[in-house]
DNA sequence: AAAAAAT
């Protein structure tokens, strides 16, 4: 309701007598632009609410008032998977990180089985020629068939998954990795910078540029010598190509390779058919996931082997189950009798941002307090003394960001030495400059040996640095699939003056439902939720200058349905999950492709359409372009000015002649990739 | 530019 008041326009703003004595201001779409026609005030939320029931989604169900919608850990819902997989998957082409949404399931494709995967670690790279790949670039076709595909062409031919290089065969449940790297697959340190002309490599162009292959040795001297090898860090700035403006991290690096599962192979297949015991498969079911999904099929099975494991799968996927759920049964099955005082954690999980970290937090200790596995939050912002307490009285899982758990380290307030299980979540994220070295520290302090997870939507060879020193025989699983093509979210980049920008958000979060603007800056997101509060909507700020009381307050307001409108940094970009965004709205447009791809995560999920508008200037149309090819994005490029009445209508559902169109696909779709789309 | 420790 906060965000009903409806204000006379004009009553309440400063400029508008800014407004009227300069001239500069009238125009319309200036911020203190008020126009003359009563109409356009406030929807209130019974206009609100009739607007949209005709527009049929009926409200914003679910979500507002309860305060706690239909809550379903974060990225474990599973309709998310629904929605599928980006097309991005570049054919395997590409490198791609791909993905894209993270949170998607993915469509059926076809998936190799997951039982592969297990045969698959054992592979070893062995050496042998290599026919193909050892083909230059100059001898292969100048584009094969897949370098010219369009997104179109690649929805056609049923989307084409990274493996389809590989002849498909049905012995494929026997390859090993050595055999997939004859065969051209990439590996991730096989990753050589990419760029826009991803496309256009094939593997063999890689190792002609110097790259190693795989089979000259086996595959540990391989990687030792690797890092000898003259390699680009993503954070290496290309001297030749570079734009300055472009940024030079969005480089698309080499996907790494793996075993997809798809929602077919785990059909059928329980919690614990997997190896989780009952105590936890009910916590689980307890919070909506029945049966597992793909990514959960694939990893946990291989985690409580003990296996070092990296998995991608879209948000919403269920990745923070994936690694969760093994992670408790696992120190349930190595538990010592007591749980004695001030006992060293077991396990540890590292994230990105304190809010992620107690996301996970609670939905491991949701699992873990069924069985008497206890966790604890270790973050920063919040005086720490709870915190030690806490470890004083003994946790067996550390959940938390890296400053302060390396602080408490430090302070000798944290023994990571008994550690046999490190995760660390949003992986790629957590290797880029400023990240890596305290995880490396921090990893390095964990018990030597001790298994390593890495998960992340945008798993790629960012993650290499850290593989290459923890994950020796690592198990890759992803989830097949996710492409691009087969998402439920619709993208749009209006093109707008920069003098009209913020006419044309505000104008924007006027819209129904759940919106979450994102800004590359915290100075700008403060500023609009400002500018939104002024015209009478109820808007909050998330971003690194509040403190952290206040950047959970706004959250909880999002969540809770008191405000629809949170203007945020990127530090609400991944994993966060918060139900029932109708819309992400990009003030700025990223920088990167992965970013991108995360932030737009915030909305689509649960199977629920979602949409993604990213507001930008003309000047800025190409550079923008390059990003969606990027990440295999379709959107339309709208010149939009404020008043535009398509600026009304964002949050409001399909048109019913495109809803005649998308169901029959769609509902074909879902139902081949989402066997365990049931929650 | 943002995020991540605290003082």
């Amino acid at each position: 309701m906060a965000h009903n008041h409806s204000r006379p326009q004009g009553a309440h703003r400063s400029n508008d007598r800014d407004s009227s004595s300069r001239p500069g201001s009238r125009s319309k779409g200036h911020r203190g632009f008020r126009d003359e026609q009563p109409s356009k005030g406030r929807w209130n939320q019974s206009e609100r609410d009739s607007r949209r029931d005709g527009g049929a989604q009926g409200g914003r169900s679910g979500r507002s008032s309860s305060g706690r919608p239909n809550w379903t850990p974060p990225e474990e819902r599973n309709r998310d998977h629904q929605r599928g997989p980006s097309f991005r998957t570049r054919g395997g082409s590409h490198g791609g990180r791909d993905h894209q949404g993270d949170e998607r399931v993915h469509r059926g494709e076809r998936p190799r089985g997951f039982d592969r995967a297990r045969d698959e670690h054992n592979g070893r790279g062995r050496s042998g020629a290599a026919p193909d790949r050892n083909r230059r670039f100059e001898d292969r076709p100048r584009r094969d068939d897949r370098d010219q595909r369009s997104f179109g062409d690649r929805r056609e031919q049923g989307q084409r998954r990274f493996d389809d290089r590989a002849p498909r065969r049905d012995d494929r449940d026997q390859r090993s990795f050595g055999d997939r790297r004859e065969q051209g697959q990439r590996r991730f340190d096989d990753r050589a910078p990419r760029r826009d002309d991803r496309d256009q490599r094939s593997f063999g162009d890689r190792r002609e540029q110097g790259q190693r292959r795989f089979d000259d040795r086996p595959r540990r001297e391989e990687r030792r010598s690797f890092d000898e090898q003259p390699r680009r860090d993503s954070t290496y700035y290309p001297s030749k190509d570079s734009n300055p403006f472009q940024p030079k991290d969005d480089v698309v690096l080499e996907r790494l390779e793996a075993k997809a599962t798809s929602a077919e192979d785990v059909a059928g297949i329980s919690f614990a058919d997997l190896g989780i015991g009952d105590s936890i498969s009910r916590a689980l079911t307890g919070m909506g996931a029945v049966s597992p999904f793909p990514i959960q099929a694939a990893t946990i099975p291989d985690v409580l082997a003990g296996r070092d494991v990296l998995g991608r799968g879209r948000t919403g996927s269920g990745k923070s189950i994936a690694f969760g759920a093994p992670i408790v049964e696992m120190l349930l099955r190595g538990r010592s009798e007591r749980r004695e005082i001030g006992r060293a954690p077991r396990a540890l999980v590292l994230a990105p941002t304190r809010e992620l970290a107690q996301q996970l937090n609670h939905t491991i200790m949701t699992l873990g307090r069924e069985v008497g596995v206890f966790t604890t939050v270790i973050v920063g912002g919040v005086k720490q003394d709870r915190q030690v307490e806490g470890l004083r009285r003994g946790v067996d899982v550390v959940i938390g960001t890296p400053g302060r758990i390396e602080d408490l380290v430090e302070q000798r307030k944290l023994n990571l030495g008994a550690v046999e299980i490190a995760v660390v979540d949003e992986a790629d994220h957590m290797c880029e400059l400023g990240f890596l070295e305290p995880v490396q520290r921090i990893l390095r302090r964990t018990k030597p040996g001790s298994q390593k997870l890495l998960f992340s939507a945008t798993l790629d060879a960012e993650v290499q640095t850290i593989v290459k020193e923890f994950l020796p025989e690592p198990s890759v699983h992803e989830v097949a699939g996710e492409e691009q093509s087969t998402s439920t979210i619709d993208h749009q980049i209006l093109v707008t003056d920069r003098y009209d920008k913020d006419a044309v958000l505000e104008q924007i979060v006027r819209n129904p439902g759940r919106i979450i603007v994102f800004t590359r800056t915290r100075a700008y997101a403060e500023r609009l939720a400002e500018q939104f509060g002024d015209a009478g909507i109820a808007a909050v700020s998330l971003h690194g200058d509040l403190t952290q009381a206040k950047r959970n307050r706004s959250l909880e307001k999002l969540k809770r349905g008191k405000v629809d409108v949170l203007v945020a940094t990127d530090v609400a970009a991944r994993g966060i999950h918060i139900d029932d965004i109708a819309l992400v709205v990009q003030a700025d447009p990223p920088d990167e492709y992965k970013t991108y791809m995360h932030r737009s995560g915030r909305t689509g999920r649960a199977g629920n359409d979602g949409r993604v508008v990213t507001v930008i200037a003309p000047a800025r149309r190409k550079r923008t372009q390059q990003l969606l090819d990027r990440a295999e994005i379709e959107a339309p490029m709208i010149p939009v000015t404020p008043g535009d009445d398509l600026l009304d209508t964002l949050t409001a559902p399909p048109a019913a002649a495109e809803i005649a169109e998308h169901e029959p696909a769609a509902a074909g779709t879902d139902a081949q990739a989402q066997p365990t789309a049931s929650v």
